[in-house]
DNA sequence: ATCCTCCCCTAC
DNA sequence: TAAGGTAGGGGAGGAT
């Protein structure tokens, strides 16, 4: 498919820039607008704001020298961007966290199951990365800093990492943009990343923890869940005390328990003097109430919180603020077990914590897993925005507004209930490896793209190969710079994009950086994006293989946590390179102390809130799967205007009662006639191509058609509408949606001029932007037939008695145009084809290039070679030429190569050929299914491949000549002892063709080359099965004289070989990777 | 009902 | 100058 057509209007000056809209009246820029929604603090360039220059936006950018140093198409950039990424660095660091505590875990029982009363322990560096960076010096712990980068000029505007509780108060956030930072405190300190020291305190870190924890959940590089039921005391046994129920209390106590109050000091105090870094501590009845505490205790506290979850008090501390007034009196209520003061004494913080100790009242953001939108919503459509409002709401009310799962976290969490476990997420192995860049990724041509790419894949292959997985799936991700809207935003950041997917399989479980690549390639080529819209890329791995070495359990008794840790096994198990001696320096003894009574107590339960009466509503009673089905703006018109009971009208039908009144199927039936009433058929019969063939117009209408079809309510587009449609059709529909949202007809006129609103720069040169299709796949059928797989006219087929399985494989050259008609080639037999010799020197030459060492797949110019070609089927060495031919193997699109697969497969067994193949009698696109003598069936194929291999061992009656081991056996008329042996008269190189042909079918059809691995390594068992049995000392030698002896034509060894090789080749060829038995 | 796939959302 | 990554929960819609 070409290119959008460039609109007319490019040859004419346009009075604004057609992708910015920059030089339009009346449009206000639009902030950025991506998912985390921080529009307040977007301070940033204004990009292509001069109406009068009509280039590209990137064009734009890529003309200031520093961009292109810096941006996505300079060599090394995904390497220079990881090692300066704070994100990356954290998902890193959690990942490798996870995976550590978890192995150490594994093989130990755990402390007590199911345990019903907890003692839960959440731990959090107060402003991690500002701790650290103000570690040691006290001259910086009194001013406001914050970590971030270009620490340099005043007119830096990176986000801010962290900052530190003095920048805290004057309104400074981490993620926060220096420039708004600065307004907002104008003597903030800017102090530069130190990864390498994160690391290693957060090791020593760790590693006091792993001391004190019945079990440990790492949650980031600063912050882990501990639980310490068995090391404190119960403080919220409901209506136990601890002594009474040792069965459902907690086993293994340990004797020494203490307060929780006690311990957490004590850890507290243990990490300052080994980090020099301070950390807050939260411990709870669950885990959701261990972190609010958290939150409470910051900075430099602790917080014990004081109730059992759902109880009244802990209703009335969800509710409470702290007035700023109030500085908490030394007498003030104390938790259950008050603090231990005595352990203070030892313990000093740093000389200024912060300015103001007053906590806002509890809002629904508050909550752990609900963020910006959640309590967007809650507060749009129910006003709810504080966490005594949300208590006030109805569980069903949450679910339907919420979602099922979503409405229980809320209802639950607002009354401080929270069942989650820390061992839930033990066993759970990772399910995805990815990476992806969104920040500097700006290409002119399809060349950088490819380079960039090929870049990630290493990433991700690096990644796979670190834990030791691989995977079947992968997910091309594709950011895509929205067209028209003018804004700023972060320099070289990715602004405002359209998010793009597509899913594609591997045919293998893999970790190859070129099939990984080349499969993206793919899936990016598809899509058929300007280059110059690229905003960022990203490549997932899913579908990761299971079989985990998992760490063998060392011994039947528990190791304590405390021996794991003299093991030092974290440490380097965690980052590779020796860990460096952290010396936390020691607290100046003149240093000002200030041990604040509110950081380590807690805290007068807050004065009863009123409850005013709400106004009265009218109450309307509604079922709440109905109140679902329901427009939205219509829910809130209900949510509005009614005091809505929710209930649950089961839809039981018991004795399947008549049609009711909204049966599932009863909408479904509505749909489907509906549409058909339109004459148009559904979407899941739908074949994008189809719609790509209509011509341009057309096509609009009908996707008009099929859009209005499915919309539901108001202002939005059906979900499964876009996920139908090809993705470069879903853009221009999304794209032109946004439009019509925005209510700007002219720009709507403009939008349906092209797909991507380009078209400014010229025909000749913007075509070079959008990656390249292979072209329609018209698959040349007309092929001599291979050559000969052994070397030329030495080999031979011969009847044998037993040669063969029983009705040997045979493709269609055994059936009469293939070489297995040259009957009568001379019996001669070629040493070098024996056994011990190196089959990989001298063997034969069909097999150029044989056990190669595994090289990487050459991406520009793979040379075709002939002998390899010759190897294979026709249909399958067309498709190799055509796909080499277009020098686009890494590019091509699968769909397209499956469909001529399957057309030319088609042709092929109308024609007789194909050894066996034969569609699949599913309807629609279905990969072709090839067979080997008509099996499939793993199993069959193995009982064929076993009774094939054995078939070829005979017996012979040999005389030895006495006293010679090692030298040759001759056959019959020598003297000495006779014996019967067995031999190996190896494979009928036909047969060896039509296995190979069966081969070649299943790597480039049906595309899995996992079956072909299993197969191949069932096979080469089945040939040492068949070595073991031969008598060792003879050696296929193939001398055969006389005609009782049959000559060894070729061995099962470079058969085995050969085969190996030509599927090594094919794999290069059809995908680009490596291919590799084990 | 329950699965799968494609998103969006959240957290650090 | 600047480095907006990444894994997993879960909802919506379709297939089974
Ligand atoms: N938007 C963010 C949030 C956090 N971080 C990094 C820097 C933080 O120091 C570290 C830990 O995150 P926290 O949420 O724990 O924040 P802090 O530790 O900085 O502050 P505190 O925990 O005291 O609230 O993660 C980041 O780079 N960008
Ligand atoms: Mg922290």
């Amino acid at each position: 498919m070409d290119p959008p057509a460039i609109p007319i209007s490019v040859y004419k000056p346009l009075p604004f820039n057609p992708y910015t809209r920059a030089g339009l009246p009346g449009m206000m820029p639009i902030p950025e607008s991506n998912n985390t929604i921080k529009t307040t603090e977007i301070v940033g360039t204004q990009i292509a704001a001069d109406p009068q220059d009509n280039r590209h936006p990137t064009v734009i950018e890529l003309s200031v020298p520093w961009n292109r140093q810096n941006c996505s198409i300079q060599p090394g950039f995904v390497e220079k961007f990881y090692q300066s990424s704070r994100l990356h660095y954290l998902s890193t660091w959690k990942a490798k966290l996870r995976d550590i505590t978890t192995k150490l875990q594994k093989d130990r029982p755990p402390v007590a199951t199911t345990r019903v009363h907890r003692t839960i322990m959440h731990i959090d560096f107060d402003c991690f990365f500002a701790s650290v960076a103000t570690r040691g010096k006290p001259e910086l712990q009194v001013k406001p800093i914050a970590v971030a980068h270009g620490t340099g000029g005043s007119t830096s505007n990176s986000e801010i990492a962290s900052c530190n509780y003095l920048a805290r108060d004057f309104g400074v956030k981490n993620g926060m943009q220096l420039l708004k930072a600065r307004t907002l405190c104008p003597d903030l300190v800017v102090v530069p990343y130190e990864f390498q020291q994160y690391e290693d305190i957060s090791i020593e870190f760790y590693k006091i923890l792993l001391g004190h924890a019945d079990e440990l959940q790492a949650v980031s590089v600063d912050e882990a869940l501990v639980d310490i039921s068995s090391k404190c005391i119960p403080s919220w046994g409901a209506r136990s005390n601890g002594g009474q129920l040792s069965v459902s209390g907690t086993p293994d106590a340990d004797p020494s328990r203490i307060s929780p109050a006690a311990f957490a000091l004590k850890v507290r105090q243990e990490i300052f003097l080994a980090t020099g870094c301070h950390a807050s501590v939260g411990i709870g009845p669950n885990i959701l109430l261990a972190k609010l505490s958290t939150k409470r205790a910051k900075p430099h506290g602790q917080y014990i919180w004081p109730s059992p979850p759902g109880s009244e008090r802990t209703l009335e501390e969800l509710q409470g603020a702290v007035p700023d007034l109030i500085e908490d009196p030394e007498d003030g209520p104390s938790p259950p077990d008050s603090v231990n003061t005595s352990f203070s004494q030892s313990y000093e913080p740093p000389p200024v914590v912060r300015k103001s100790v007053s906590r806002k009242e509890p809002v629904v953001k508050d909550l752990p897993g609900i963020g910006y939108k959640i309590s967007q919503d809650l507060l749009e459509r129910l006003n709810v925005r504080t966490l005594h409002q949300l208590q006030q709401i109805a569980r069903e009310q949450l679910q339907v507004i919420c979602g099922m799962k979503t409405g229980d976290l809320l209802y639950n969490s607002c009354r401080g209930m929270d069942e989650t476990t820390l061992a839930s997420d033990r066993d759970k192995a990772r399910q995805s490896v990815s990476a992806e860049i969104s920040w500097g990724v700006r290409f002119e041509n399809p060349q950088q793209v490819d380079v960039f790419m090929r870049d990630l894949a290493q990433e991700v292959s690096k990644r796979l190969k670190e834990i030791d997985r691989k995977g079947k799936s992968i997910v091309m991700k594709i950011m895509k710079r929205k067209a028209f809207i003018q804004g700023t935003w972060k320099h070289l950041g990715h602004g405002p994009v359209d998010q793009f997917a597509r899913t594609g399989q591997l045919p293998l479980y893999t970790d190859d950086p070129d099939l990984i690549a080349n499969e993206a390639l793919r899936l990016l080529n598809y899509f058929q994006f300007d280059v110059l819209d690229l905003r960022g890329l990203g490549i997932q791995v899913l579908k990761l293989n299971n079989d985990v070495v998992n760490t063998v359990s060392k011994s039947a008794f528990a190791l304590p946590m405390e021996s794991l840790m003299n093991q030092t096994t974290l440490t380097s198990a965690m980052f590779q390179k020796s860990m460096t001696v952290i010396n936390p320096r020691p607290l100046d003894k003149n240093e000002p102390t200030l041990l604040s009574a509110t950081a380590i107590t807690q805290e007068p339960p807050p004065p009863p809130i009123e409850r005013r009466a709400e106004p009265e509503k009218p109450t309307m009673e509604i079922d709440s799967g109905t109140f679902k089905e329901l427009p939205k703006d219509i829910q809130d018109e209900l949510l509005r205007d009614h005091k809505l009971v929710f209930i649950n009208e089961n839809t039981p039908e018991v004795s399947g009662v008549g049609p009711g009144v909204m049966t599932e199927r009863g909408s479904t039936a509505v749909d489907q006639p509906s549409e058909q009433k339109h004459g148009l058929p559904s979407w899941s019969q739908l074949d994008p191509r189809d719609l790509m063939a209509l011509s341009t117009p057309i096509m609009r209408d009908a996707l008009k058609e099929y859009a209005e079809l499915k919309q539901t309510d108001r202002g939005k587009l059906d979900r499964s509408v876009l996920q139908a449609l090809p993705p470069e059709i879903r853009a221009e529909i999304e794209q032109e949606y946004t439009h019509i949202m925005e209510s700007h007809e002219l720009i709507r006129k403009l939008a349906q001029t092209g797909s991507s609103g380009s078209g400014c720069d010229g025909g000749a040169v913007a075509n070079a932007r959008f990656q390249l299709r292979a072209p329609t796949t018209a698959m040349v059928l007309s092929h001599e037939y291979p050559p000969p797989p052994l070397d030329q006219g030495t080999s031979r087929s011969k009847t044998r008695g037993r040669g063969g399985p029983r009705g040997r494989p045979r493709g269609s050259r055994a059936r009469g145009r293939g070489r297995g008609q040259m009957s009568d080639h001379p019996e001669r037999v070629d040493d070098t084809r024996c056994l011990q010799d190196d089959a990989h020197s001298s063997g034969s030459t069909t097999t150029a290039g044989q056990a190669q060492p595994k090289t990487r797949a050459q991406p520009k110019e793979p040379e075709l070679d002939a002998d390899f070609l010759a190897a294979l089927p026709q249909d399958i060495r067309a498709e190799v030429e055509a796909a080499h031919r277009v020098e686009l193997i890494k590019n091509r699109r699968r769909q397209e190569a499956d469909l001529a697969a399957q057309k030319d497969a088609a042709a092929a067994s109308r024609q007789g050929f194909g050894g066996g193949s034969a569609l699949n009698e599913l309807q629609g696109p279905v990969l072709e299914r090839p067979t080997l003598m008509g099996k499939r069936e793993i199993g069959d194929l193995r009982v064929l491949l076993t009774q094939w291999v054995q078939s070829t061992l005979v017996e012979q009656d040999l005389i030895r000549k006495k006293g010679d081991r090692q030298g040759q056996v001759e056959k019959e008329g020598g003297r000495g002892s006779v014996e019967t042996v067995v031999l190996d008269e190896g494979p009928n190189p036909d047969d060896v063709q039509s296995f190979m042909d069966f081969i070649a079918r299943v790597i480039a059809m049906e595309r899995d080359l996992e079956r072909v691995r299993l197969m191949l390594r069932y096979l080469r068992r089945r040939i040492e099965d068949n070595e073991r049995q031969v008598e060792p000392l003879l050696l296929p030698v193939g001398q055969g004289r006389k005609p009782a002896v049959v000559g060894v034509v070729m061995s099962w060894r470079q058969a085995f070989e050969w085969v190996l090789n030509v599927t090594r080749q094919l794999v290069v060829h059809i995908y680009g990777g490596s291919f590799d038995l084990d």
